[in-house]
DNA sequence: TTCGAGATCGGCT
DNA sequence: GCCGATCTCGAAG
């Protein structure tokens, strides 16, 4: 049967793969202007390549929500340098996310990957996460790192390095009348910032989950 | 389809 | 110790 998904979409794999990364001068905005750009825009990390459907900005250390927001600490250090960086942090015992550094050296605003569309590497990501479906491979900012396989290795990576192995490379900007704009999912503080940006209508965007703060776990 | 709970551990108070 | 920028599975509707 025809698949939904069009073979290698726009460009082959092996050019998707090959693209050089954006500049450097493209984080080095506020990061709420970042963000946005950011969709359509694809993470490469070895041989797979996502393009970005979802993201989250978060503004450093005025912001509740950030983890930057306690200051600089060892964990956010990569936070707190230069933009084009990724900043992984590993939460819940079992996952990683990445964020993208942006804003001046020091400003440590960075830009979350939420979600994203798997466009080079598919068999790849489906090795790393078999029980998904196509549209689940890099549903969900922890889903997104195992597809890609990122994990604390790749914290402190300059993404804007044509020769590194992680790479944020330009793809197909949606039309800017698709980008929406909506609270950030899943935090406390700064609920009322609406900086969780994505594409209307694509399937691989997260579904949007209030935050639920988790039940005491019951001692027994 | 929606909801609830368990898994699991590093960073921070 | 407490709790989190989450995911998955199973049960119920």
């Amino acid at each position: 049967m025809p698949s939904t998904h069009p073979p290698e979409g726009p460009g082959t794999a092996a050019q998707v793969l090959a693209r050089e990364p954006l500049p450097r001068e493209f984080f080095d905005r506020p990061v709420d202007e970042v963000a946005p750009d950011l969709l359509g825009h694809v993470l490469v990390h070895g041989d797979v390549a996502v393009r970005l459907t979802e993201v989250e900005a978060y503004a450093g250390p005025l912001d509740p929500a950030s983890h930057a927001y306690r200051g600089r600490t060892t964990r956010t250090a990569v936070m707190f340098g230069p933009p084009g960086h990724a900043y992984v942090y590993f939460t819940y015992g079992m996952h990683f996310c990445v964020n993208l550094v942006c804003g001046p050296d020091g400003t440590a605003s960075a830009v979350l990957l939420r979600a994203g569309e798997v466009v080079a590497g598919r068999d790849t990501a489906r090795r790393r996460r078999p029980r998904s479906t196509e549209r689940d491979l890099a549903r969900g900012p922890a889903r997104l790192c195992t597809a890609l396989a990122i994990a604390r290795e790749q914290n402190g990576a300059d993404a804007c390095d044509p020769g590194g192995p992680l790479r944020i490379t330009p793809g197909e900007p949606p039309d800017r009348s698709l980008i929406r704009q909506g609270p950030r999912t899943g935090v406390n503080g700064g609920k009322e910032t609406p900086w969780r940006f994505w594409i209307d209508g694509d399937p691989t965007v997260s579904p949007y989950r209030p935050h639920t703060p988790r039940k005491r776990r019951t001692t027994r």
